[in-house]
DNA sequence: CTGAAAGCGCTAACAC
DNA sequence: GTGTTAGCGCTTTCAG
């Protein structure tokens, strides 16, 4: 086994390599107690500012650096945060991670990130093990599956600092940091309708997600508003893939469905449904009018280019850095939900040529 | 400051909330010393099976878990793994993530990822968190610009078991996972001289990666082999994003230079360079051919679909999960190199069409 | 087979 | 201002 414990002395130097440097060193090198040591170090009120600086230059001088692992022993505090996304294939939660780094880093916290492949039970394994490495608090996106809350649940009864993002569980009362999919999925869908589409059918994401649901909802609002017909063949499950994409839309030329437009539960679903169009010769935007809902960076780069919803993944991960900060830092707090609007990219997917 | 010292006593059950049970509380609970629950929580040899059936049921009924953070301090081992990556906006280091995952967490080890976003600073930062928080080992694959290597060779010279993936650099001595850039670039290259392209631009990667240099060695190997002309003027400095290829692409076609055919670093350079293409109504594949090599799940997406170099990027993330266990499991250790090999997806971009 | 005791590196009363 | 001591939760000698 190697290990922690190997650190071969240098006959050269005469150092021990990297931080085998501790408080006690320290303290044997001046001649202090390790407690004048720590409170150096800690820059406490009463230390003599002459004593200070000798410790801080014989610290600098030997190289020490804390141990964190000791530290947290001591404090339960890691200055570390720990996040938990079900993927990372798409552009979205990467973008979101980089938000949160964005705010958190510059306050001198370090982000653990942790990934569960919509994986419940990686998942769970992925939080516990944050949890118990004493990460200061959670950011966290669930797993499409993830139905067994009561971890969760004990998590926040213990007041243990959690924030959700996007992938929000209703039931698990914490700050939540949403996109508002509803408003802007009307706004999609009614863009379908103002072009002069008719026959619009949306294809939908996996069930149980809330963001699936809300992006339904803003779908049959803005039918319902136009009163355009609506059966309930116009809404097809799909999934969050383009192959989930092209199944369905595959499926939906099967039977012989003949819509004119199609609203996609998200880009890489829109672009599934491009691909099979494409293959069976029906023309975007003029047969049929796509629109998605941004989660990748493929948009830009299909042909038609794809109208699509864009969402401040950035933004969105850093008010969720905010609002977890603020409740680690201070002891009332009050689980807020901040809901976010994006814009609207009107490309050729939807705009019938002339 | 809310911290972990809160914990609410909930009347109704009696219960602290979630793991306040230590090992003491168990010794407690039994009679015994906590170095006996201690020996049998661990399964030692020289426990009475009767006691440890015990010890056993009452952790289980007390909800006991362990606290990594003592057994950390104690041991300097965490049956963690620390991740550095320098970015995830593409799927490559996601895929070699879940590579890296799907080794490790059977054995009991947890992944901590850690994203640089390509500044070196982060980096550094990212892996003095990871090593402090003592993971028992290293991935990382390197930011584009990081020159100084002080406190990663220490790190080698302590024999901290660490492997480098892709990003590789040359002078720290571990074990490496690699793609064969080489040998894939010159296959690419090749590939457009046979479909009878001869006017061939490389669109080159950021100078100091060494994936980079290989790729533009396989080019220039390829052209040398068929007796093209090159000229230096045929490769140019570009990037990895999709903004990079096309500023290249633009710069190219404004200096008036008419290539047949344009072999590019990575996919989203390619895409950029294809976008440019088009909007200048030059035909793909029949004005220019374009390879690209795979860092993305673009090349799929675009039209025409992008002839590339798929990299097993989850093999290597496997490949690399092994070594580093190898590595952190057993006591002697040479530095290995393991060469993964691709596979060749021809599309419409590189073949002319009749 | 089990218990007592030391110690991992650090912080925080409590003395002086 | 500084030193002494205890203790965070755990593992590991060392006795018995």
């Amino acid at each position: 086994m190697k290990s922690w414990k190997i650190f071969r002395k240098f006959p050269e130097t005469n150092l021990y390599p990297m931080k085998k440097v501790t408080i006690k060193d320290l303290a044997k090198a001046l001649n202090l107690s390790i407690s004048t040591i720590s409170r150096a170090l800690n820059d406490k009120y009463d230390i003599n500012p002459e004593t200070q600086a000798k410790v801080l230059a014989m610290a600098e001088e030997m190289g020490y650096s804390p141990n964190p692992i000791a530290q947290k022993l001591q404090n339960k505090k890691s200055k570390n945060i720990g996040v938990v996304v079900p993927e990372f294939r798409n552009a979205f939660f990467p973008d979101i991670i980089s938000g949160i780094q964005d705010i958190v880093q510059p306050l001198g916290y370090q982000v653990l990130i942790t990934q569960s492949n919509e994986n419940s039970e990686t998942e769970l394994l992925n939080v516990k093990s944050l949890y118990e490495n004493m990460v200061d608090g959670l950011i966290i996106s669930f797993s499409s599956g993830t139905t067994d809350l009561k971890y969760y649940q004990q998590l926040v009864e213990q007041e243990f600092p959690m924030v959700q993002v996007n992938r929000v569980l209703e039931e698990i009362n914490t700050s939540k940091v949403l996109f508002d999919d509803y408003s802007w999925a009307f706004m999609a869908t009614e863009h379908l309708i103002l072009q002069g589409y008719k026959n619009i059918f949306h294809l939908k994401g996996p069930k149980h997600i809330v963001v699936t649901k809300e992006r339904l909802r803003g779908f049959e609002g803005a039918m319902k508003k136009h009163q355009l017909p609506m059966d309930p063949t116009q809404i097809i499950d799909s999934g969050v893939t383009i192959e989930d994409g092209k199944k369905a839309m595959q499926k939906l030329l099967e039977q012989g469905q003949k819509p004119d437009a199609i609203f996609a539960v998200n880009d890489p679903v829109a672009l599934g449904a491009i691909e099979v169009l494409k293959a069976n010769n029906i023309k975007i935007p003029n047969d049929v009018g796509v629109v998605g809902f941004s989660e990748s960076r493929l948009s830009e780069v299909v042909q038609p280019k794809l109208t699509t919803v864009r969402q401040p993944t950035f933004e969105m991960g850093q008010a969720a850095a905010k609002l977890l900060l603020q409740e680690i830092e201070s002891s009332i707090s009050v689980p807020q939900t901040v809901k976010f609007s994006g814009n609207f990219k009107i490309k050729e997917s939807s705009v019938k040529l002339i």
